[in-house]
DNA sequence: GATGAATGAGGTTTCATTCAT
DNA sequence: TATGAATGAAACCTCATTCAT
């Protein structure tokens, strides 16, 4: 049972969470420099400065948005429940998460896009973001690994450009919706339509792994 | 004797051209809001009031470079020469085509990832856009449907998420080259880099096209 | 007799020229760090963003202002009329018209204050300055040399002593008025005191370059 | 056994002292517009409220700084000394200590000007500093009769002035020396140029005690 | 006694845009 | 047609200071 704790407006942990979520929220919505410091303070109910006091600057506050967005990100892959499966299941789940995560967390393709505008030089400081990826392709390779030798898999895969297929075929869909669904005269936010693309994209990626060329 | 009037007709051409030109590459790097008029207008050693002359707004200027774009893009799809070929060598065409527009122009990667965060508002006042499409998504069904015909391909493919798993594949690599790049450390850009993916989107795509589930 | 010119309110020269004695003052009074640009601006009546259309920056403007006091302050030196007259006199009216111009000019000791503070690095960046000085140095070596041809001066005399001298003497005397007001219990400013003091310093200077030590 | 009243005493004095110390170089070397509290309670290794806590105020901590100024000047003056010794020797002793003191605590020129800028406000606050100079005077004008007295210097000399042309002659050197060392092309700080402008101030004044006009 | 959290006011600068010439 | 002058709004950031713990 909780300890009835003086509700304190001095804290520090939750001011920084507030800050924070908000930031992610801006960001996302308007890039690096289309957010506004004024709209994540009035948002998150703190005063501007305390942005200055815990994250230095607006560069730095978003750094560390990005680095809770790749967090984030990384803890919905799901790894521990994948590596038992076999490999087709494994390789079918892996793709459903990736595609669920850019829909549940629509804000991390905003702010990937404004870190690609930015050539990455702010999560380039961050080298713990990089090392959160090397589980992830492993893991890849490994279901790869077991798949081949199941005899379900062709031979010869990169994990990489398997990474990036993966990855490619939500995000496109997700990150261009708008454009998109524009052009195709779709709303391709419906929730129909995106179980469709789900489906889509197992498809793919399995007749791919599945293939053999003659 | 010199004719005035055509020759400032051409001038005014030229200088819009220029404009054009130097706003596509500045929208592209930095964004909508990153954008600066300063920059543009220096770069094109124009006076910043010939773009309100022109274009009217920031606004608007970015909606001619977005037209621009679709209509650049368009171009370089070559839908006459694929129509004759057949069903594979055309899909194989299409894909390393809209492959190349990506990495030959990337300003429109930024253009379209720019328009995204506006929601599309800018390209959704330009009606001529959407019909752009039209003809591009008919030829794929048409080459599906002969590819069907010719046994060569699998039935049933929604050309439109064919569409998007055209784009998204090399869309994906190319737009979130310098995230991507960092996290797989590798340099996406590189030409040799560059050819392997482009085998292996038409690699997927081929696959996912022929391979018959049982 | 005057043309009647349209009063317009674009001017440019104006416009700098009004901003320019308005931060004189306010630099002079406030120094550089306390100098508020709105004050500067509110007192020049023009808008903040002209003084970043004409100087670029706060520092800028410092430097142009700097410039024009260094101007006022050698335009007042009159050399030309010093020249031709006999060595005593000539001294005597260099370091009268040397106290003057402190007297009469308060804002350029607030001025050199300020420049010292910052390590002269704003007029580092201005060579015209140094070369403003040249002729005076001349000068006063001239005069040294015929004073001590016609047995009226000691010999030896360092021209560059002498002139930190001439200086040092009526430049403290009003740069800490105010401090050594309140120390001494008397108002340095009152016109009599400061006729005195001009005496003074023509007193100590000529004794010393009359002197013979033995 | 340890006395902890005493010992927390001693810190706080210790605390006192440090600060004190961080804001002397601080305002003398920034100007008290220019000077940070920030900057002082870093180098100080304080926490920030301690300048509260103990000075009320930036611009109480500023007039604690001054004070101390003024203090060190003074007991560098070295008037015991120079009571007994001839009028000579007693002058140019008070002359060389005078332009030691300004050469040795260069912060002190830095206060005395920032504290001109706000017209004296702050030390006029403080009624101890203006009897500090009392006896200096009074010292001053005792020199000089026994001087005439003996025959050596000249009578009617206004030790007011004289106060004003022994500092001055080496405080324009020292507070101006940046600007001047620009113009001149020189390095003033230099210890042999130091040494030469030492001998100067003696040789001027000297020669002005002793010269009679006929 | 000492520290981190929080605030308010204001400062310099930037930028899209409009006005006169 | 084309240019420089001028403006208004707002953005990021700094800094002295006060509040809780």
């Amino acid at each position: 049972m909780a300890v009835p704790r003086k509700k304190s407006q001095r804290n520090a942990e939750q001011t920084k969470e507030r800050i924070l979520a908000s930031a992610m929220a801006e960001f996302a919505a308007k890039g690096f420099d289309g957010a506004r410091l004024d709209a994540i303070v009035k948002k998150a109910k703190v005063n501007i400065n305390l942005v200055y006091h815990y994250f230095g600057s607006k560069e730095g506050l978003f750094l560390a948005v990005m680095e809770a967005a790749y967090q984030t990100m990384r803890a919905h892959h799901g790894e521990i429940e994948i590596k038992g499966k076999d490999p087709v299941e494994a390789m079918s789940s892996l793709m459903r998460r990736t595609f669920r995560i850019f829909a549940d967390f629509p804000e991390i393709i905003g702010l990937l896009n404004s870190e690609n505008l930015y050539q990455a030089k702010h999560i380039a400081k961050s080298p713990h973001i990089r090392e959160l990826y090397n589980p992830l392709l492993s893991t890849i390779g490994e279901v790869l690994d077991r798949g081949v030798a199941a005899g379900v898999f062709r031979p010869g895969v990169d994990p990489k450009e398997l990474f990036i297929s993966i990855n490619g075929e939500g995000y496109f869909y997700l990150s261009n919706r708008y454009t998109l669904g524009f052009i195709l005269d779709e709303n391709l936010l419906d929730e129909a339509r995106m179980a469709r693309r789900e489906e889509h994209i197992v498809e793919v990626i399995l007749s791919y792994l599945r293939y053999r060329p003659e």
